[in-house]
RNA sequence: UGCCAGGUGGUGUAAUUGGCAACACACCAGAGUUUGAAUCUGGUAUUCCCAGUUCGAAUCUGGGUCUGGUAUCCA
């Protein structure tokens, strides 16, 4: 049944065939086929991949696996590669292990590991099993004597110049040297004594004999293990000998019968050796593909240029809100469902690409939008007084979320002397300007409606004071007044007002892509990324605000708590703002 | 330079594998609005170049060109 379906689906699609040769071209297609249709979604080139293996009966079912080397955080790239393992692994019912590429002991630390895990579970997947390379060390051991008893491996005492000198250049074939040609008995016994710790970092390696004419110089006889008298993060020094990437990530992938290996473009040039190891060593075979790895503007990704800006404190740390790594998307208060939906929505392909971060602030917002609670706060405050209201101090009810009708009400403090913000009022308002000016009315969110009488300037000519007048009749919710206004403020009682810390952050650098820009990276740092606002005020329940709540700042932007705030004061990151497409008209001068 | 990968609106991806180049973001215009948000309507804009095959090419062929990767005892 589904083959059938499948054969029909493709002639029954094509608009042009429908046209001219279905007679049915005018009634709605099999209602199988229209329920397939919604649900349409192009496949990636790697489901693609997936489902013509399982189609063709080579696997019963997936593994993937990721694979992060522990030395160092998690990023908006490693997130790309998460959410296709798990992701495929997910779709297609398989499974997807962790991975700890930990062959380099000199590089990785265990503070690393754990960071890595909260990232991933904080992404929102689970990993089947968590491994580590280093776990196959014996393993892996192993695979090298047998690959040395098929005389395919030799230990070379030349030194890594001498290596390289021997390889050849891209136009020129490389040559062997003597050593390439010690007896299967001597390499055994010498790869024994490297092993054994008898000789000195860099002293001995062992490479692989494959081709030294190869086009791929990878090929050329690659060296497998080197010596390096290190001590490793778990396997402390047990051993002084480790694999490098090519003789650990393949073997690896074939221990845990990983069916499909993803990593990124650069390793295509390994994929001849992977499969050539995996061929001689007569283990699972595993398969790479490869994808091209994710760029963002205005930032940088590569773990060598994040450490350089934590170390020479550029930003506050890995997880400073300006950085593209997961733990800094997280305390500017991005969603897991957010980077998600980015991630899945963007697509994915071979191509260079650098993606506008615009794309990923959408995301943002359009997930916050659903989720996070109105609320009011002022930056940059001007004082209102409205002189006709004579009565009590009362509480007005506001919704918590216009587009959750479920989200509740809270209640805000109304009386005589309120904030509004500075940049809401104007004494000389061009065309089309909606909030305050002298005789102009405007709503104050969830109030009443006041109109502007007198502006109150001191003797330098500041603007101190607005005395305005309020509307009773328009009271929100049972308004009678009649009266329609363009322009809706927020706003706060100013003795019921509480004060906080509000930070916000703007690209961490000035141009789109710094990495291809001449000279250093870091000249083209953003010297503006960072704007705090040492004193917000902010209406009174916000005293309640918990870590894990969003926030949108009615007509500010999405907010979130920071991880710096105290009882004694609260700090607030700006996730993302809000889209702004209002456009001054050129003022009218003072 | 050798080898490898890749060029589709401003950005990222599609195109049922040779049949009307689509989706999202961005942008513009409008509607609506107690957030100049969200929402809704409409719009601008694209196949690297040159040939060839074909009724028909983003897709196939040849040549060119541009971009990236690689040439570490990093991963």
């Amino acid at each position: 049944m589904a083959d059938r379906i499948n054969f029909l689906y493709p002639v029954l699609k094509s608009s042009y065939y429908r046209r001219s040769h279905n007679p049915l071209s005018s009634l709605p297609l099999h209602p199988m086929s229209t329920e397939e249709k919604k649900e349409e979604k192009s496949l990636n080139f790697l489901e693609e991949i997936v489902e013509a293996d399982l189609a063709a009966g080579k696997y019963k079912t997936i593994m993937t696996r990721f694979p992060p080397e522990p030395n160092g955080y998690l990023h908006m790239g490693h997130a790309t590669s998460i959410c296709l393992n798990f992701g495929l692994s997910k779709k297609y019912g398989g499974a997807t292990n962790l991975r700890f590429d930990d062959t380099n002991p000199v590089t990785e630390e265990t503070e690393y590991v754990d960071s890595i895990k909260e990232d991933v579970k904080w992404l929102g997947f689970e990993w089947k099993n968590e491994h580590y390379a280093s776990d196959y060390f014996e393993e892996l051991y192993e695979m090298a004597v047998k690959l040395i008893k098929k005389n395919l491996a030799y230990v070379d005492d030349s030194s890594s110049e001498e290596i390289a000198a021997q390889k050849g250049t891209p136009t020129q074939p490389g040559h062997r040297n003597k050593y390439a040609d010690r007896p299967v008995e001597e390499n055994l016994q010498l790869f024994a004594d490297m092993k054994d710790g008898k000789y000195k970092d860099g002293e001995k390696v062992l490479r692989a004999k494959v081709d030294m004419a190869s086009p791929n110089m990878l090929m050329r006889d690659p060296v497998l293990y080197r010596i390096k008298h290190a001590h490793h993060h778990r396997t402390g020094d047990d051993w002084c000998i480790y694999p490098l990437y090519d003789f650990a990530h393949g073997q690896s992938d074939s221990i845990e019968k990983i069916t499909h290996s993803i990593c990124t473009l650069e390793f295509v040039p390994h994929r001849e050796l992977y499969d050539w190891l995996i061929e001689k060593l007569e283990i699972f075979p595993s398969k790479q593909y490869e994808f091209a790895r994710r760029n963002l503007t205005y930032t940088v990704m590569s773990k060598r240029k994040l450490l350089q800006l934590v170390t020479e404190k550029h930003v506050d740390g890995w997880d400073d809100p300006r950085m593209p790594t997961i733990s800094g998307m997280r305390r500017r208060g991005y969603t897991p469902e957010a980077i998600r939906e980015f991630c899945d929505r963007i697509g994915i392909a071979k191509r260079d690409n650098i993606v506008d971060v615009g794309l990923l602030e959408f995301f943002v917002r359009e997930d916050l939008n659903k989720k996070a609670l109105r609320r009011m706060v002022v930056f940059d405050p001007v004082k209102v007084v409205i002189t006709n209201y004579t009565n009590e101090d009362e509480l007005l009810k506001s919704e918590n979320n216009p587009e959750d009708p479920d989200g509740g009400e809270r209640e805000i403090p109304f009386s005589n002397e309120i904030y509004i913000e500075r940049e809401d009022f104007m004494e000389n308002p061009p065309k089309k300007y909606f909030r305050l000016a002298p005789g102009q009315m405007v709503r104050l969110k969830s109030a009443y409606i006041i109109k502007c009488d007198e502006v109150i300037k001191d003797e330098k000519g500041n603007i101190t004071e607005l005395h305005c007048t309020y509307i009773p009749e328009s009271k929100s919710g049972s308004d009678a007044s009649g009266i329609h206004v363009k322009g809706t403020l927020h706003w706060l009682s100013v003795k019921h007002a509480v004060t906080v810390e509000v930070r916000e952050y703007d690209r961490l650098f000035k141009v789109e892509d710094p990495s291809s820009e001449e000279g250093d990276f870091k000249d083209y740092i953003n010297p503006d990324s960072l704007k705090v606002v040492k004193t917000a005020f902010a209406e009174p329940s916000l005293k309640n605000a918990r870590f894990e709540d969003r926030y949108q700042f009615i007509r500010k932007g999405y907010f979130t708590l920071d991880k710096d705030s105290s009882t004694s004061g609260m700090v607030f990151n700006k996730t993302v703002g809000l889209k702004d497409s209002w456009k001054p008209q050129p003022a009218k001068k003072n």
